[in-house]
This record gives C-alpha cells, structure tokens and sequence, in this order.
DNA sequence: TTGGAAAATGACATTCGTGTCGTTTTATGA
DNA sequence: TCATAAAACGACACGAATGTCATTTTCCAA
C-alpha cells in the first residue's frame, strides 16, 4: 500500500509540462501546437503526459489562469511604490514600452492568437470577460483614486478612459508583435498616449494648455 | 476542339467559391475551417473546388488581396467628400463606430484571427507590412493635408499619430470583436480618441484649451 | 528486502481531413 | 446532331495526430 510519490512531485511535474507547452506555444504559435509537439518538447512520454492534461486546450487554460494569478495585485503593489498616480501611470507605461519591444520572446503574442480564434467559444469568452472586467476595474480604480487626490480633473468618466487603457494596450501589442516595436514606433506612440492622457484627465500642473 | 466555358464563367466561380469560404470563416473561425467544410458549404464537389483552391489558405490569402483592394482609394474619397480633414477625421470615427457595432457579423474578426496566428510566416508577414505601411501612409498623408491647410499644428509627427490611429484601431476592433461594442464602450472610446486626436493635433478653432 | 500500488511507457487502433484520379457530365464548334 | 475537350464529380488511399491500454518501472511502507 503506497501511493507512489506525491504532491510536490506531481505538482513540479504538472509545472515542468506547462513549461514545455508553453515553449511550443511561444515558438509555433498556439494553433499549430499538437500533443505531440508538446510530448516531445517535455521528454516525457505520450501516455505520462495524457496522465497530466488530455489536449492543449486545457494546457493553454491552465497556463493562462496561472498568469491571470501573477497580474492579480499588480495595481496595488503600482501604488505601492510610486508617491503620485501621474508616476505610477507613467511607470505603467514605461514598463509597457520594455514589454513592446520584447513582445515576441514571451506569451503575448500566444495569448493574442488563442483569443482571437476562440473567443466564440464559452470556455474561453467567460475567461476573456472577466480578464477584461479585471483589468479595466483595476486601472479605473487608479484613476479614481487620482481624482480623489485632486490630481486629476477628467473629462470623461473613468470607466472610459480605463477601457480606452486597455484597448490601445491592445492595439499596441498586436502591432508590435505582427510588425516590431521599431516599425510600428512605439516609443512615438506612448508619449503620444502618455498626452492624450494627460489631456484626458486634466492633469493639475502642466498639462494640457495649447 | 474547344475549351468548355471560359473566362466569366470560370471568374465567377472562383468568386462562388470564395463566399462560400468566407461563410464558413465566419461562422467557425479561419483555423477550424477545413477544405471538407468549404466543399460542402459551396455545394460543389470535392474536386470542382480543388480545380481553384487547393487549401483553405490560398482561400484566405485570395480574400485578403480582394479587400486590400477594395480599401485602396478610401483616403481620397474621403477627402473628397468633405470640405475640412476634421471633419473628414470625425466622419472616418462615425464609420469606425459603425463597423464596431457590427464587427462579429463581418470579416474583420477573420482577419484578425489569420494574422494573430500566421505573423511568423513570411507569406503573411510580407502582407501584413504591405497591410500597414500603407494604412499608416493614407492615414499621414491625411493629416498633412491639414496641417498644410492650416487646419492643423500637431504637437507630434504625423507619422507618429498616423501609427497611434492604426494601433487604436486595432485594439478597439479586438476588443469589439472579443466583448462586444456595448462591453467596452465603443461610443465613448471613440469620443475619447476623437479628443485626444483634436489635442494632439493643435486642431485650430475649438479643441485644446482646459 | 520485498510486496504492491501508483506512475510512466510506447505500440496500436481509430479518427478525420487531405489530395488524387479514373469516370461522368457539360458546353461548345463543326 | 455529334464529337471532343475541358469541367465537375466523388470514391479511395494516404498521412498525421489522437487517445487508449497492457506492460514495465518506480518508489514507499512494512
């Protein structure tokens, strides 16, 4: 009587294959992924991988729950760290930026590519909804709590200039991974956004005079 | 001796054929098309497609050319049809808005499927770049229009905010397409870029002041 | 050290789409 | 109307990935 090995193992294991898949996602792209690549990239057999995950649909929706897990508190840890909202939104945009340039090296792009060949499906619509709720709620908030600290005087409602956040995020990434950070320009096109921002919320100081 | 039918027929059925397979892209996504599901949307035989289009991506590829096309002198026209580029701006956001609402029933979500998937390969990759350079281009050559005109004095280079349009285009179709025109505002994202744009610009008149 | 239960293996049958190709149909010119 | 060449058809053989399962290996507890 003796259950082989056991937690920790298993868990490291389970790990140790969504890497490999994550691998042959970033390097092929998600669709042209098979079990079999997957297998192969793991070392491990066909039948110990089918133990673990039976397509890579499920590795796709593991992994992505994994990193929908790491972004969880990035806004208060932003708040965190800097003194005014300006900055925290600046150093958001930064950060941005460096991820624009090194798009194709990480799981942006495989992310991208899964949305927008599954979104008609429920599995992954649900998903991509409360993704979308999370992250607008997360920066609107920001931006509310600038309101409340005078620093901002927006001219639109939060809510819309968070979702116009995120979508122009997205805009960014989809073109920086299709055509390169250095085509599309995206240094210009941030401290574009960081002024239309600016504008947008009627930064107190400088700003928005002609 | 004699060629059975000739060119008109044999063009229209191309064309035929090419409906049918933007049908079924529609409705299941590029990469769960297959050659079997084209065939039988189209009503042809297996080998009366063949004769045409050996792959769904020839397809694909086809109908992709057919569209660049179709967009070709829509920067003219534009101009054309309005007296001022700011309102040639505000009447290309009213269409924009439009085509959001109704993005799932069209070929945009298609479209954006094939690129999110196929970037790494040369095919699309050359396409793709086409794609862009000369969205961007029609796009700056617009507001260089106005900004010789006087209509303009942008605080950034054209082509910069050419390339940010291109991005928030992009990013307002994803989000569109993944959430729904109603989801993510696209009523108020627009305004909000269309603030942006008239700030960024220097529009003369109204615009930049707090 | 050994018995046994879970883990890991990999060969195999199955499924599904692909592409071909011999046959049939169709449309013209003679 | 007929001959004929191209167009259209659809059955079939092929290939590739899938998922299973009988067998082997591994590791722990007694």
């Amino acid at each position: 009587m003796s259950p082989k090995v056991s937690d920790e193992h298993r868990e490291s294991k389970r790990k140790e294959i969504l890497q490999a898949a994550m691998r042959v996602f970033i390097r092929q792209g998600y669709h042209a992924a098979t079990m079999k690549d997957v297998v192969e990239e793991s070392g491990l057999s066909r039948g110990g991988v089918y133990l673990y995950f039976s397509s890579t649909e499920e590795m796709m929706l593991a992994l992505l729950e994994e990193m929908d897990r790491e972004n969880e508190n990035q806004a208060e840890e932003l708040l965190r760290r800097h003194r005014t909202v300006g900055e925290a939104i600046d150093s958001l945009l930064g950060h941005l930026l460096e991820e624009l340039v090194h798009i194709r090296e990480g799981a942006i792009p495989v992310v991208f590519e899964t949305f927008a060949a599954e979104w008609r499906r429920q599995t992954f619509g649900r998903l991509l909804e409360r993704r979308y709720a999370s992250a607008v709620s997360r920066f609107a908030e920001l931006l509310r709590v600038g309101e409340r600290r005078g620093e901002f005087r927006p001219r639109l409602p939060a809510e819309t200039i968070a979702k116009m956040f995120v979508s122009f995020n997205d805009g960014l990434m989809a073109d920086a991974m299709q055509f390169g950070a250095e085509a599309m320009d995206a240094r210009g096109q941030i401290e574009a956004y960081r002024l239309s921002l600016r504008y947008l919320l009627g930064a107190a100081g400088r700003a928005a005079e002609a």
